[in-house]
RNA sequence: GCCCCCAUAGCCCAACCGGCAGAGGCAGACGACUUAAAAUCGUCACAGUGUGGGUUCAAAUCCCACUGGGGGUACCA
């Protein structure tokens, strides 16, 4: 035992040692020009300056911060900023329930969490920190959003927008909820028709699904088909209906023109314009019911509408379209079922071949034609008549009743109907999105205001460049309340200007950008975060972008990553980039859970991150977050062990404490065993690590500590060599976990700080061969024997040693061989003839 | 309804290209140290991989079906 006997692991004394000792070294700095190391750029999803810091970032923070210092380790320079995203509606809202100014309660949190992260030891390079509510930010949103405008990618439009009732705004439909709820408020969302601003996704929309396919492998599979689902492509042909008494011709989308001589009415979405259009040419008593079927449609909120046993409804509009491929007059309709927002607003209906039409055939009592006879299941159950069974026949077949079709099967015969369509002039391949543009406006104080100025003849006039930012009026005197209108327009000294061109009175847009814009591109503002000049710097984006490495919860799968990677591909196309996906990899974390459910105050169930680190210290919290399992599971708080992970430092620190050699000694001359444990891990930890499997790091460094406490404590003795080399690569190794136990370890081994920047020693290829190799013999696939091999041992050789073996032979005895299968060095496999 | 993922010891989790089911931890039992306890150290036990089939010399691993859990999505023509 060595002269520290009695020392003990002080976590506390540890953390108040090292702390500010790093803030004077600040080892993270990644400003270097001339560091010409390989770089990584691992960035953390920016949190956003709700009170202080929670289980939640404690653990995205935890590991995110083994990543970057695993690239430090491997002698990268690394990129590994943080900011917040500090813009956005509940720095509004408590602003108004405390009669604060949103600015106030925005910096003060900040200033929290920023103290919070360093004592939480998160490896951020500190000086590259942005805030979105800076104008010095937000300047460049709003510049981004002029050079769109320029390009026709920012424009208003009059629409139908989803509407929250609580927060007062106008919210983008990624921000409703499956169940029609807002996502931030739970209000049930309704539609309200206004005049909004809209970032034009939709022309992005082939490249950012055709895009995913370079992330397969690189990004979780599950993000990738959730964006998929997303964007939501389908294929299939524009076809032109003539109406009678119209001159223009109305456009609807199939995925299944092969059905067109099916088609037996139409129907359009009662509140798409067209409808009103149609049903004005009718008689009194069919526009009498379309007015009442309307309201009723309207006054249905969104989780009615989207009952899924929601019987089908409509009206006859009085109006006839012609089938362009038969002539024949069919009947049109309008139904709830069809969304004015998709596709035309409008389609043709195949009752014999769509559920849904079907559905609505069967109401009304329409006619349902077959057109695709279909092919008998396994079982050979047919469904032939629709009309009787109330299925519709979704699936292949062969074509009938379809003029030139007949006798095609369903492939060939979209092919060829979409063919047929070309050349008659009636129609041409289509496809249509889900996807649809993103609204960015809204209706409140605490964002970025829209760079553009409305004449009083109602022209756009976007503000020169040389006049941004547009900074946003002092709250003073303005009422924050939603009332359903930017706060904004009510600051008369603000919202009034000159117009820029000829002087006379003109009006600031006065809403505010939705805070995905800001957070769409700042990961590039990290790069110069200093830059007055423009929003990043190309030279820079050069050297780091993209990002190498992104951290942070699945919650963001489609919003946030859809909008990052739309406008990192706007920037590309305007030159500023030269790639066009912001983020090559991505790791989801799980969420932090106690007692199985996620932490609420009305459950009553939340872990407060502070008594936790006060309780077991910072680097046992960190630890337990990367070692509770896969970092993609969520933890459950009760199923893991802070204390236990603790213990565990103590251990290895203990271990650091009882070398009493040297440093720089030279390890060759050190304990063979234990060196072959130590330099097994330093070859399968980075495997390992880029696996992102931290928990498994974790249990071989237990080992490593294990075997070392047994060397000492055994004849090896703590003077060894290996016992020195195996405490350094703790030391080193535990850095990505637990950086003040590593640090002090580090500099119990009479090291200078930090252990932060140590270079991870290459594996000796001598010490990972084994000397011998315990090969199993089995018969007939059950174990009888093993045998110690050399594990260069030939697959003859294994044979002959392993036919000779007790258990082998005794097993053999009475039965025939009938196969053996050698795999050398580890396994002989001996298959007898059955019921010998 | 449709799509995807998961299921290994009482619990959290490992197991490479199919090759001895166990690396690590929690909880547990026993022992050492101690006047005693805590801390520490040591030893031990515990599952045949959700269920049923199939492929294979060999299946936790591959295939099919089912059950249970989780997630996504939902009249998108």
């Amino acid at each position: 035992m060595s002269e520290n006997e009695n020392a003990t692991y002080n976590f506390a004394e540890i953390q108040e040692k090292w702390l500010p000792v790093w803030d004077k070294i600040e080892p993270f700095r990644s400003d270097d020009p001339n560091d010409d190391r390989p770089r990584k750029y691992v960035l953390d999803m920016f949190p956003y300056p709700s009170g202080d810091l929670h289980m939640g970032h404690a653990e995205a923070y935890a590991l995110g911060d083994v990543i970057a210092r695993y690239w430090r380790h491997r002698n990268h320079n690394v990129l590994h900023p943080i900011g917040w995203d500090s813009f956005g509606l509940p720095a509004e809202n408590a602003a108004i329930k405390r009669g604060l100014n949103p600015v106030t309660w925005t910096y003060d949190n900040i200033e929290q969490q920023k103290k919070s992260m360093r004592r939480y030891a998160a490896s951020f390079d500190w000086t590259r920190t942005i805030h979105t509510s800076d104008p010095e930010y937000y300047k460049w949103n709003q510049w981004l959003f002029l050079q769109m405008y320029k390009k026709g990618l920012a424009y208003r439009k009059d629409s139908w927008v989803n509407w929250d009732p609580v927060d007062q705004t106008v919210l983008a439909n990624e921000q409703v909820m499956p169940d029609g709820t807002s996502e931030r408020s739970g209000a049930i969302v309704v539609k309200k028709k206004l005049t909004q601003w809209y970032f034009r996704i939709t022309d992005y929309a082939d490249r950012l699904l055709d895009d995913l396919d370079k992330l397969e492998g690189h990004w979780p599979a599950k993000v990738l088909t959730m964006q998929r689902n997303w964007i939501g492509r389908s294929t299939g042909a524009d076809v032109d209906f003539v109406i009678e008494g119209r001159d223009q011709p109305v456009t609807v989308f199939t995925t299944r023109p092969d059905t067109l001589f099916g088609a037996t009415f139409m129907v359009v979405a009662p509140d798409a314009d067209l409808a009103g259009e149609l049903v004005a040419g009718a008689d009194r008593a069919t526009q009498d019911a379309f007015a009442a079927y309307l309201t009723e449609v309207q006054k249905a909120t969104e989780i009615e509408r989207q009952a899924t046993d929601r019987p089908k409804s409509g009206v006859f509009l009085g109006r006839y379209a012609s089938n362009p491929v038969n002539g024949e007059r069919i009947p049109v309709w309008a139904a709830d079922y069809v969304l004015a927002d998709y596709g035309h607003g409008a389609i043709m209906a195949v009752p014999a071949h769509d559920q849904r039409d079907l559905d609505f055939a069967r109401a009304y009592d329409l006619p349902v034609r077959v057109v695709v006879e279909p092919i008998a299941d396994e079982d050979g159950n047919l469904n032939s008549d629709p009309a009787a069974s109330g299925i519709a026949i979704a699936g292949d077949g062969v074509l009938a009743n379809s003029g030139e079709l007949d006798g095609l099967r369903k492939q060939e015969a979209i092919a060829k109907a979409i063919e047929l369509l070309v050349a008659r002039g009636t129609g041409k391949a289509a496809k249509n999105f889900r996807l649809r543009d993103w609204l960015i406006s809204r209706q409140r104080y605490w964002g970025t205001p829209i760079p553009i100025i409305h004449a009083a003849d109602g022209t756009e006039i976007p503000v020169p460049e040389d006049q941004l930012p547009v900074v946003l009026p002092s709250t003073e005197g303005l009422n924050l309340q939603p009332k359903g209108q930017s706060p904004l327009g009510a600051a008369e000294h603000w919202v009034n200007v000159p117009n820029p061109i000829d002087g006379t009175p003109a009006r600031r847009d006065p809403d505010t950008m939705d805070t995905f814009v800001d957070s769409s591109w700042y990961f590039l503002r990290f790069l110069s975060p200093n830059d007055a000049t423009q929003a990043f710097d190309p030279a820079q984006a050069k050297r780091w972008a993209p990002v190498d490495q992104y951290v942070g919860g699945v919650t963001h799968a489609i919003l946030h990553l859809l909008y990052a990677r739309f406008i990192t591909k706007v920037l590309f196309d305007l030159g500023h980039l030269d790639f066009e996906e912001p983020f090559t990899n991505l790791l989801n974390q799980g969420m932090v859970l106690m007692d199985g459910s996620a932490m609420s105050k009305s459950k009553g169930n939340i872990v407060k991150l502070s008594d936790q680190l006060e309780e077991h210290g910072i680097d046992a919290v960190r630890l337990t977050m990367a070692f509770a399992g896969p970092p993609e599971d969520d933890i459950d708080w009760a199923d893991v062990s802070p204390s236990a992970s603790n213990k565990f430092l103590a251990r290895a620190w203990r271990v650091a404490q009882d070398v009493t050699s040297e440093p720089g000694i030279d390890f060759a001359s050190g304990d063979v065993s234990l060196r072959r444990v130590t330099h097994a891990l330093l070859d399968d930890a980075p495997k390992l690590v880029e696996a992102f499997k931290f928990n498994v790091v974790i249990a071989r460094l237990m080992d490593l500590v294990n075997a070392t406490r047994k060397a000492i404590d055994s004849g090896v003795g703590g003077g060894d060599a290996a016992v020195r080399e195996s405490a350094e690569v703790t030391a080193m190794m535990l850095d990505m976990y637990a950086p003040y136990t590593a640090e002090d370890m580090w500099s119990a081994l009479g090291h200078e700080p930090c252990v932060a920047h140590v270079v991870w020693p290459a594996a000796d290829p001598a010490l990972l061969v084994q000397d011998s190799v315990t090969a199993i013999v089995q018969v007939d696939g059950k174990v009888r024997d093993r045998i110690e091999v050399s594990p260069t041992i030939s697959a003859e050789e294994l044979e002959a040693a392993a036919m000779v073996l007790p258990g082998v032979v005794r097993t053999l005895e009475g039965r025939q061989i009938a196969n053996v299968i050698v795999r050398a060095p580890k396994l002989v496999n001996i298959a007898t003839k059955p019921g010998a």
